[in-house]
DNA sequence: CAGGTTTGAGCGGGAGGAACACAAACTCCG
DNA sequence: CGGAGTTTGTGTTCCTCCCGCTCAAACCTG
């Protein structure tokens, strides 16, 4: 069954709402800019662009400042931004060892933000969502007030099934089959949208955007903790798959005889994961984020033990990277998590067998990189996946909310 | 730096094209149906549809037949249909052993089709281009006129770049960068577009719009021959990647010490290639499709041998399938060239193994299955993809024709 | 300060689909 | 067999929305 596939049919209703979202999205993901840089941007004529922006203004959605001299002959152009606390999302971000809770608007300017480390192990699902909740109470500009948040993101490192927030399993977690989204939502008694994902695939729509892989619309992220996960940007959309389960590259077949976490054996994580990092440095495969810190330093100082763990951590990070450059033919690899501090100390031996283990021609074209956004590239992706419906349809969500009616000529 | 993404604003123009698109790619893919039922599928109104198909008609691209009777109340509605010489495009395939070229119009029809074997071995690319626009000739309809050609799809075995039709490598022809689209091109002296597209990539296309996968958005389609290819479609579009090298997952690093032709050593073709399996079954890797044929009698006639190496090879074969359905969590994943056999005789012990190496989630919603198409699946494909701008712009096309002026009011 | 340039403002026009009313063609049922 | 009900084609009018054009404003250059 063809899943329910946006409707082929263009009417002069769609023409406006595909207008309005080419402005806002153009001034989200490229940030402030004159009237006429939109005219560039969208292929609209000014006269469209004046007339829609006017309504976005009105609205209360963006806001235009004088315009800033650029030197150049010719009236200036007014200079049109959103406005970021007007349709604000609220992220959250479940890691290894802390929480989070962002607010964050329009053009992914930070409203506030607040972290708590949790003790790692696994906590009960409710305490999870009371922690969460509770994070409100304590960001900067206060709990957000029911009806101006336009919607939720919530960060899991899971299997998520994307269509309802179910998290099917998170092994650092210690859950299986937990509502997670249904949870949420009841437990903030907000009527707006909970979207849940996979920390690795709100990662790479982060990085995307605002990190290191801006303007590449063919990006492989590979994040590295405990486990592996992963997210990928192909053609400029993120990759999701029939339920939003794909890109648990982690449990790739790999080499070796380790028995993995999942249940099967020598998947890509067994080498590449945090705990064969750390057992080859002969510490327990559990010694966590201290433990990798303590590795990358011992390495720094010149640590054999240390040094040589890095290397084959890095080769056979390599050669998986490879096998990914084979399939997805990115323009961009992205290294986040440990995998970064990884790129830093063994980025020679990382790109060797890379170089071995991809074809001439995809691997002509790609650059590994590290990840730019560190531990809030989630809670950010979170937020971007929140702010979608606002990007894809930013009438309508204006007259939901209440306080604005319908942007239709008022 | 971002690809030229399409034009992010909708005008006027841009609705009608669209609407026009919508109705012929309706048409193209679901088939011949009456006009209220592209009401249905298009969500335009009964005025539009009635203008625009009006339109096609007048173009001579569609036709209006009298309505089916369907014994429900109610004014029955004519049947639209798009006409098949109206604007074909022509396929070439060059397979391991034969060469093919047909002309297929909208609708997916084929005009005629020819096939030859081909001497297997290195044939130079000269030779090549001369036998494949010398099948024009041995064509049921004839030669077809330089002017009545839309476009040329063609469907190599090798990693080709998508933008010009280079063809990086293709092991089994034993070529390397050889520019194929701009020498098919010039050969033709036809003033169309030549696309040049890995075999795979069309199979997977074939197999999504008139196949075994029609109707299913997520699909990893796994071609089985001296090496392996793939295909894959994501949310019902193919999956490219930066220059359309995606999909080489024969490539992908895998256990086993065998050395690849690609240089590297351990690849998953080494494992699953036909080569693999006709080595098991104690055959020279070499011996090509007809040795697999052998193999694959011997194993029905109970020759123990034959099954054993059936059986490893579907084991080695589902280990990866795993991979990939972690990888993409796809809906389906279709089994093309000597896996579609493998498949039959190998089921249980392909399954098994997927499910040791998948996840649960993404496990329990895939289907493994025979392509449906068999080895026209790349020609079929090839004309897809060479059909693809005008499904995406059917007026502009005429105009391009010079017998047919603009579809603008006349 | 005059000329050139770029852009905003406002107005008219055109394109294209929606909505509506009516007619046509079919089924159903008494 | 014929009228009621239903679905769909036909044609007209209307509405929405963007484009194009003209003029004015605001900047740079010399």
């Amino acid at each position: 069954m063809r899943s329910t596939r946006q409707e082929l049919g263009q009417r002069s209703e769609t023409v406006r709402r595909a207008n309005l979202s080419a402005i806002v999205r153009t001034l989200h993901e490229s940030g402030p800019q004159s009237r006429s840089d939109l005219v560039a941007h969208t292929g609209l004529t000014r006269s469209a662009i004046r007339v829609l922006v006017g309504e976005l203004t009105a609205a209360g959605l963006a806001s235009e400042d004088r315009a800033v001299r650029r030197g150049r002959p010719g009236r200036p152009s007014p200079e049109v931004s959103l406005v970021p606390d007007a349709l604000p999302a609220v992220a959250f971000s479940i890691g290894v060892d802390s929480l989070s809770a962002a607010v964050i608007g329009l053009g992914g300017i930070v409203l506030g933000v607040v972290r708590i480390d949790r003790p790692r192990g696994h906590d009960g699902v409710n305490a999870i969502v009371d922690d969460l909740v509770g994070l409100l109470d304590r960001l900067p500009g206060g709990r957000p007030q029911s009806g101006s948040v336009v919607a939720v993101g919530v960060a899991v490192a899971g299997v998520v099934r994307s269509r309802d927030g179910l998290v099917e399993v998170a092994p650092n977690l210690g859950w299986s089959n937990v509502p997670f989204g249904a949870l949420l939502a009841d437990r903030l008694g907000w009527r707006v949208a909970v979207v849940v994902r996979n920390e690795a695939d709100l990662g790479v729509l982060a990085e995307h955007r605002r990190g290191a892989a801006i303007g590449v619309d063919d990006v492989v992220y590979v994040h590295g903790e405990a486990g592996v996960g992963s997210g990928i940007i192909v053609d400029g959309r993120p990759l999701a798959g029939a339920a939003g389960y794909a890109g648990e590259i982690g449990h790739l077949p790999f080499v070796g005889q380790v028995r993995c976490r999942c249940g099967s054996v020598g998947c890509w994580e067994t080498e590449v994961g945090g705990g064969a990092l750390l057992a080859r440095a002969g510490l327990p495969r559990d010694a966590g984020s201290e433990g990798l810190e303590r590795v990358f330093a011992a390495a720094e100082a010149g640590d054999p033990a240390a040094l040589q763990a890095i290397e084959a951590t890095g080769r056979a990070l390599g050669v998986g990277l490879g096998g990914l450059v084979n399939t997805f033919n990115p323009r961009m690899v992205v290294l986040g998590g440990f995998f970064g501090r990884l790129h830093q100390q063994a980025r020679q031996v990382i790109w060797e067998e890379l170089e071995r283990h991809s074809l001439p021609a995809p691997r002509a074209m790609v650059r590994v990189v590290p990840a730019a956004l560190g531990v809030d590239a989630p809670l950010l992706g979170a937020a971007e996946v929140a702010l979608e419906p606002v990007l894809a349809d930013p009438a309508t969500r204006l007259g939901s909310r209440g306080s604005l009616v319908q942007l239709a000529s008022a």
